[in-house]
DNA sequence: GATGAATGAGCATTCATTCAT
DNA sequence: AATGAATGAATGCTCATTCAT
């Protein structure tokens, strides 16, 4: 919790070894993310990166910092993709890639739904590439809206919850690929106007 | 993770202090885990419940234990629900009504999602009353396909999963009332075939 | 550690249901020694025995006055064999035969050695069986030096600890009934004056 | 019970604390052993070495870790000893020599007996010294055997159960080293061939 | 900057002993 | 007398975080 007192350096390039570090942290944390383990326990990160405890705290001072800095590549990823789905012809299969797409992301990486249901967070970046998301999405929706796809009173909010509930769901079944297709048709259908 | 070598003695009624040492320690769990903390850690349940710790284990000796005793009682009453379901006369409305039933009693106690989703139970009585809440959801479930209210590719585990997943959905909210009620609606309706 | 407040009863006779009990535990506390737990948890051998802990209590109030009345039986058929060698013609095979009974009776009850090189005795009627099979190992002794069995320097104390010894050197191997004659005839013509 | 996942790091020279930090707790656990009390608590060893638990379960994960790490030291000096008694010119001499040095090391740490004596070895460095301690002692044994000082049924492996039981006996009474020095006299003179 | 040893609070668990029933 | 529930000190062990090297 406690910052560091070094004068707020200004960002400058890191050295070429302290960006290695960083980048073996930073495989070493996705890794586990990825299996499943989202307690980023720093004594383990430091170990299984090779390098020391300290090491994973100059970098990032907090677990929510590393947890940021993993996710916010992430988001950037889905953050294009709305962008491309904006594009699509048509709504419903825009619509429908980016969902997939979250739900994919959602499924690799434990670490994203956290992030993204944080009342705060640590980096202002973090909290711009929520905004942008947001954003992105609200105006899938509205598209989806005028196309009559969405019922009206489901916000980007509701697209948020539902999607990480959706996650949750395919998580504890076995077949991941195929029920995350199942639950995903399922909620498209049950977005629609009655 | 030792599990206790006593003889599995008889269970007669309990002593009255020792009735009144359980609930207390109960209701104390059972506000943790309503409150969203599903670590219920002995020795902060002992505080709390102003009893020492050896008073805790003596009466459930694991965790598990415990969470089981916990959740037992509901798993009870969503068993009662789901007879009840089966009773109504309209088919869509006994379905509603129980899943209500399953979505607020999963919000009010965050360890039901757990034994729910769990793969072993330490006590048989839990697994029987899952076993039969399972058999019950199925039987509800196949009226509701008969009915034309439930896609056939829908097994009564995705409702089990898609109902946790619409818990998930529903707590990361603010109004856990109005959105139970939403997130259901576009469950149901997206389960219907298409 | 503590003494019961009671009127120090004056060791009347017990009721029949409280001398059945203590009957109960003492077995039970056998048992345990004989498989080689010398940890006698009252707990333990209150559950082992079907009373309750607290019915251990008052029959033995502390560990150490459990330990005494099991080892006593053994103290007294030691005395009894020390009587009986006392009588045997053969000095030699009456010390021999001695020797073996306290080996065989050491490695069948862990306890007895315990209580054997302790230095406070909890009940006056130990201290007196030691002191009783003390002088009797020493008369055995006396007349073994006077025979040219054992060498002069040797006292029974001597002899108690060897016996100790001895029992710990069988105890670690397997074979123990070999094991025990092997040794104690090695003792034996250790002892035989140079 | 657990082992530490770490890679067996390649055990390079210590930082000078964390050296000084480790020759404390072994210096507090050789004297808790010394003192006869061999349960090797950490948090006790932690308190007596003024140093925090993390630190004595860093160096020394398990209490057997800990065990061996002071045992190995003695078993490296009974070996020395061993071979130094194979150079002696008089096997009589050189045997009780060595064996009046394996019994003093048996007094002055308890664990000595316990790590000699226990079937299975955290380290292989233990395995390695103590099998090459048996082998030493099975030189010096054959050697008696052919010199006429001990009887041919006698094994290294009773020796060195003789020899814990000679420690046993010794350590229960008082004068240590008047009765290690007479009690080691009687087991060499009861070992020579009838 | 990097290291990793040290710290110690915190949770799990056991067991001797007391005392209300 | 008997019961066994309750107690809580004691011990084991982990892990986030700091700081001397």
């Amino acid at each position: 919790m406690k910052k560091r007192e070094e004068p707020p350096r200004e960002e400058g390039p890191l050295r070429a070894d302290a960006a290695r570090n960083r980048e073996r942290v930073l495989a070493v944390a996705r890794e586990l993310l990825a299996s499943g383990d989202a307690s980023l326990q720093m004594n383990q990160i430091a170990r299984a990166a090779g390098v020391g405890v300290g090491t994973v705290y100059r970098h990032f001072p907090t677990r929510q910092d590393l947890l940021e800095a993993l996710v916010n590549e992430h988001l950037q990823a889905l953050l294009d993709q709305a962008r491309a789905a904006e594009e699509a012809e048509d709504a419903r299969l825009g619509l429908r890639r980016f969902l997939r797409a979250v739900l994919d992301l959602l499924l690799a990486d434990v670490g994203l739904a956290e992030v993204l249901n944080a009342q705060r967070d640590a980096h202002t970046q973090t909290s711009r590439l929520k905004a942008e998301l947001f954003a992105a999405n609200d105006r899938l929706l509205k598209r989806a809206h005028r196309a009559g796809l969405v019922r009206a009173e489901i916000g980007a909010d509701d697209i948020q919850r539902l999607m990480c509930g959706i996650e949750h769901a395919v998580r504890i079944g076995e077949d991941r690929r195929a029920l995350a297709e199942r639950y995903l048709t399922i909620l498209l259908d049950g977005l629609r106007p009655a």
